[in-house]
DNA sequence: GTGAAAGCGCTAACAG
DNA sequence: CTGTTAGCGCTTTCAC
């Protein structure tokens, strides 16, 4: 039975038939768990994010699932609530089941995740980790593009909304939004909310205000649509008093007015972070890999030249 | 060893002290495959759905992943990209290897499902097989709310823009709207579009204003808000001259102004299955279960009084 | 309380 | 090519 599933080759055509019509018959079907404890070989991966009701990930997911799945991989997915403790119980229960991880903006120390990955291959998603394979959504080149965007239009005093402190593509966002300010000689003011949520973009809003910026460029799409209702709340209007720009574009077009973003290639990176997993199931260790994957800015409805004083 | 992981009161407190402290000091980990195996409690659901990337299910994996998660399950994600086949597929791979389903939304033709109900705990969200545990998400009580909050608000004459003719919920909500209207004693006109696309309700604004409705419901929240950006193209203020309803409410509060929706209680019909499910593997068979969620409306900023003529 | 051993369903190595 | 068997890492009886 065992040669006639896995290694019918090894086998005369008719015994393999044979086998596999009586299988029929008798409604039998090959363990995955039996063949894995057996063999090693689980057949499966785990895929955690921080939250998969983030618009930015569900394209990821599928993508990496899609592809796992034409590779007769199943995938099991982990929603660590942005909270480390739970993505390391996560971790810990797959372990015994997975070949392999993709951990994504993972808010883990880098302690715990070498522990890990010295269990279990694992790459890392928008987390920059020297010597494990990684791929990066890089918002430098579309921030960077965002200011520029800003500065032809005539905006000479911008505000960068700021994300979570810990989070990578905070950091390189805000590394590239202070970079290019200066190169093209802006002001450059920044705010950091407690969380980076549309409420939280909301109110913060007066301090935006306060800062005389003419446009913000903001941590993501769904905090730069509450920079935009907080400022309607003191009766601005975007963007004929305020240019927004959001990041990650995950709304498409599908508001209005349709907001001005950096695209994040969340699919690709996922389909990436897979093909790197299973090359190193397949070969083995592939050296330091560190993927970049640059982004552009998609110019829409929210940004237009600052209004005269 | 084994008791002192799973059943540590069968030995002495100093024996479970020491068998976890080496545990601890040489790494191990409890094997989660071999105990499946020998117990065949798999402690593995899955989860099969039609797209990912579909905002009205991010909600329910994440709320269902969320609860089993508590319960020490580990959930596997399916995508079936809207294929019958791929659903098959998916649900024969993880067969040997969980103790449940979550089918949604499914393409599969009955007996399929029948096939795998004997093999397999399962229940279906937004299909409905009779004998099978199924909840379902009932738009009618939403939609002819939205109906009647219009009436309150004043408004003699609505439009429906329609979704895709041959959709289950898009004949439940037309159906609804049409009951309401007539109850009401509201004018109320269609507006069918090729595809329930953001683009395609955006372009057919024009046929919207000359129904001279002063309100319209939108098949969901993407078209909705298509239909605000071509109200726009028109000089057309949403609430101001033109009151717009979606369903679904996948964008929650997020866009600006914030869209007045259907509720879809997409994380409730996760929540609601994941529990099902678990009761059946606790107690074993419940009996027939139907369990329809009722939506109602979310009234936020897209609906006002009509303005006056 | 604790040790020993059978067995979950499969694979892989070893004979024939 | 095909039959047989040890063993994957755990749980669960059955003795002690």
């Amino acid at each position: 039975m065992s040669r006639a599933f896995t290694n019918p080759h090894l086998l005369s055509e008719e015994t393999v038939k044979n086998v596999l019509r009586i299988a029929d018959e008798i409604g039998y079907v090959p363990n995955h768990t039996a063949r894995a404890l057996s063999t090693g070989r689980y057949a499966n991966i785990a895929i955690i994010v921080p939250d998969i009701a983030n618009p930015f990930f569900p394209p990821m997911i599928k993508a990496a699932q899609e592809d796992a799945d034409n590779s007769g991989f199943c995938v099991f997915l982990g929603n660590s609530n942005e909270d480390p403790a739970r993505e390391d119980q996560l971790l810990a229960r797959f372990l015994g089941q997975v070949e392999g991880f993709i951990l994504v903006s993972s808010r883990l120390g880098e302690q715990r995740i070498r522990h890990y990955v010295e269990r279990c291959p694992l790459v890392l998603i928008n987390r920059d980790i020297k010597g494990l394979p990684r791929v990066l959504i890089d918002s430098g080149p579309g921030v960077s593009e965002a200011v520029h965007h800003l500065a032809e239009l005539g905006h000479k005093s911008i505000a960068y909304l700021s994300g979570p402190k810990r989070s990578w593509s905070n950091t390189q966002r805000l590394a590239a939004v202070k970079k290019a300010g200066r190169e093209l000689d802006l002001k450059v003011s920044v705010i950091s909310t407690t969380t980076p949520s549309y409420q939280a973009a909301r109110e913060v809003s007066a301090r935006l205000i306060n800062t005389g910026a003419t446009a913000v460029i903001s941590f993501d799409d769904l905090t730069a649509q509450g920079v935009i209702a907080g400022l309607s709340d003191h009766g601005l209007v975007v963007p004929r008093d305020i240019s927004v720009v959001g990041c990650d574009d995950v709304l498409d077009a599908a508001t209005h007015p349709s907001l001005t973003s950096v695209s994040s290639r969340s699919a690709e990176s996922g389909r990436t972070a897979l093909s790197i997993l299973l090359d190193f199931l397949r070969k083995g260790n592939t050296g330091d890999i560190r993927f970049s994957l640059d982004t552009r800015l998609v110019s829409r409805e929210t940004t237009a030249r600052p209004r005269l004083p």
